[in-house]
DNA sequence: ATATTTACTTTGTCAGACATAGTACGACAG
DNA sequence: CTGTCGTACTATGTCTGACAAAGTAAATAT
């Protein structure tokens, strides 16, 4: 089975929660049970990963949080959800252009078509 | 000016190091020089990177170190030169899916086009 | 003669991912 | 009404790859 690696995919963990708060506002374990859903279960992020995230994207100033029911009624017990900021849309931005820019560079030093390759000349 | 963070291109230094040594063996600076042209300029893997890379790959399995001169009649300075191994081509190709994987998962959570997005609604 | 390029090595730092563990509330089953 | 499961986190510490800073030294260009 062909896995992700953390070192891939280090620094796009931040990217693809702040691509989830841009539907609206969220919190931990929906957002990693999103990321499960749209990534078709390729991907799931750890616990601790998610949860140091949100604290260095709020530091960084791209997520704000508040503390809030789950229902209207006040029913539930309180969780802490994220909303994104203009700096984070901003950021979130200039990911994508990069993640455009690796992606080309990377496929310069990708076979397509890995599995006939040899080491005859070498 | 959109830059490559060194937290997107973390573990995949090693596939392009690889992907270069199995066109034949070489050493450092020329590999470095190699990545620069090869990506349009557009990467640029820093010294300390790549040399211990070499350190990492090479007690992984996946090269193997040889001392020569640049020239047959021993004239020049002699250098470490690497070759792939079987094993290196065995990850090489690994990592291949492993990108594809990646590529798709990612794209998910990543808009062609950014720069139409606004926060309006959140 | 010396500046630049080539070809490294040494040391130490840092950030992000993640393992391990623990807390605590709510829902629901038996 | 008790125990288990799912939800919703927090705390602590470790590991790895990238990289900054600095130094060495031979070969080559000026």
């Amino acid at each position: 089975m062909v896995q992700i690696s953390s070192d891939i995919i280090r620094g796009y963990n931040d990217t693809m929660i702040l691509n989830i708060l841009m539907k609206g506002p969220s919190y931990g374990y929906q957002i990693s049970k999103e990321i499960k859903t749209i990534s078709d279960e390729k991907y799931v992020i750890k616990e601790t990963t998610l949860y140091s995230a949100f604290t260095r994207i709020e530091k960084n100033g791209y997520i704000e949080s508040f503390v809030a029911n789950p229902d209207p009624e006040g029913n539930g017990k309180k969780r802490t959800y994220y909303r994104i900021t203009e700096a984070g849309l901003e950021y979130y931005k200039s990911k994508c252009e990069e993640w455009e820019l690796t992606k080309e560079v990377v496929e310069k030093f990708i076979e397509e078509n890995p599995d006939s390759l040899t080491l005859d000349d070498n």
